[in-house]
DNA sequence: GTACCATACTAACATAAGTTATTGAATGCG
DNA sequence: CGCATTCAATAACTTATGTTAGTATGGTAC
């Protein structure tokens, strides 16, 4: 499957350009094969909220071509190549292969899953609470697409990008990174993210990777399928 | 569709009650028939956040059974009655019926969006606008469900349950209400919420309709179908 | 009607987070 | 190599929102 969507057209953008804007008429399902980007929306007087980060592997709104209109931007962090995946190409696999329609589904539903969780991240966790959860969420994912070391892993995102993404600022985003670095939670320097105590970082983050939903019982696809 | 749906089994709860929990195994789709409901999530420490409304006609989580077990709980604000629509039911209707299946396609796209609003809610608008982008999103819902008169419609809400949707305390949530009566945005008294000036309300809280995808292309069901 | 409970409202005060501004350290570019 | 730009760090100060605690109001059960 995953060759196949290879197969179909690959394009490749720079870091801090857009995949995707507001308003455009959706056309395609994309990809994410290398890079790390973000769903993001903007308010009319500049204030922007990162809503989801991308990261390789992932595939964003799954027949997003029923909606008339974009609702928000998708945009690039790092480089960035993707593959387009036509609505022909995606309906003649949802309804010729049904385990992959079942993984596709699953997919919607964990991405809907973890919008839930940002929520709540934002109503209700402290500054600090927020980004180790947040780092925990990222660690987690990356792992799961075999793009992390035991502890550690690459990290592209600026205390700008962490500012949109938590609703903080990015002055209390530093603060806040400060804080995690004294207690010995992280360790983050030049694009490089080490994690020496994992447990802890989850408990000061209250996090719970329920919401990730790894086992995955519908998400039986491997790379020949 | 709807007629089958509700030959399913009906089940009616009681306000403040719960349909289902965290942690449980999801059996079914639930479909709203009649009453106020409400998605949340809860911190081992007991801070608590509604991630989103379910009004009549909402559906919850289609093809959640997919997952293992429940991310969040869902809960009743009014007295509810909902359909259980079994996985077979599910199934069957979704293959035999190509525009029922974009349909619920559609559904689960919307709500995705509206979840993405939230968190754009809670983490870029202030107080005040973030009151008046809720009222504005519930208004439109009801508006839509036909629930709603020109200006005004029934609103069981509580302000202590406008806090855990918003993400501020009570007493801000109070504040906040009296300001946007102060400026004649809302009259809410005794269940009842009446929008005087709609247009000033949406301005007031960077409403944008949008997201809410009212032309709604996919959704051409009617209660014959 | 009285008692009770949930909800709404108010006030005084505490604090987390935002703002503005400056500096220093990397990083990339011509 | 030097210059420009982005990014990170810090400081001083402001403000939005939270907390605690109490009073008022309105519905409803007995």
């Amino acid at each position: 499957m995953l060759n196949r969507a290879a197969a179909q057209r690959v394009r490749t953008f720079a870091p801090r350009t857009d995949i995707a804007r507001e308003g455009e008429k959706p056309k395609d399902v994309h990809l994410i094969l290398n890079g790390w980007a973000c769903r993001y929306k903007q308010l009319e007087d500049g204030r922007r909220q990162i809503v989801s980060f991308f990261l390789p592997g992932d595939i964003c709104d799954l027949n997003i071509f029923i909606l008339r209109e974009m609702d928000h931007s998708i945009g690039t962090i790092t480089p960035v190549s993707i593959a387009d995946l036509s609505r022909e190409f995606f309906d003649e696999i949802s309804t010729g292969y049904p385990r992959v329609a079942t993984a596709f589904w699953w997919e919607t539903l964990v991405n809907a899953a973890i919008q839930r969780e940002w929520t709540m991240n934002l109503g209700q966790r402290t500054a600090s609470e927020r980004m180790a959860h947040l780092l925990c969420e990222l660690f987690f994912r990356l792992r799961l697409a075999g793009l992390a070391e035991d502890n550690s892993c690459s990290f592209p995102l600026t205390q700008a990008d962490l500012a949109e993404a938590t609703g903080l600022s990015k002055v209390h985003v530093n603060r806040t990174l400060q804080e995690l670095r004294a207690n010995n939670l992280i360790v983050l320097k030049g694009k490089m993210l080490v994690l020496p105590d994992l447990e802890r970082l989850m408990s000061a983050g209250l996090f719970n990777a329920n919401y990730l939903h790894l086992d995955r019982e519908g998400r039986q696809l491997d790379a020949n399928e």
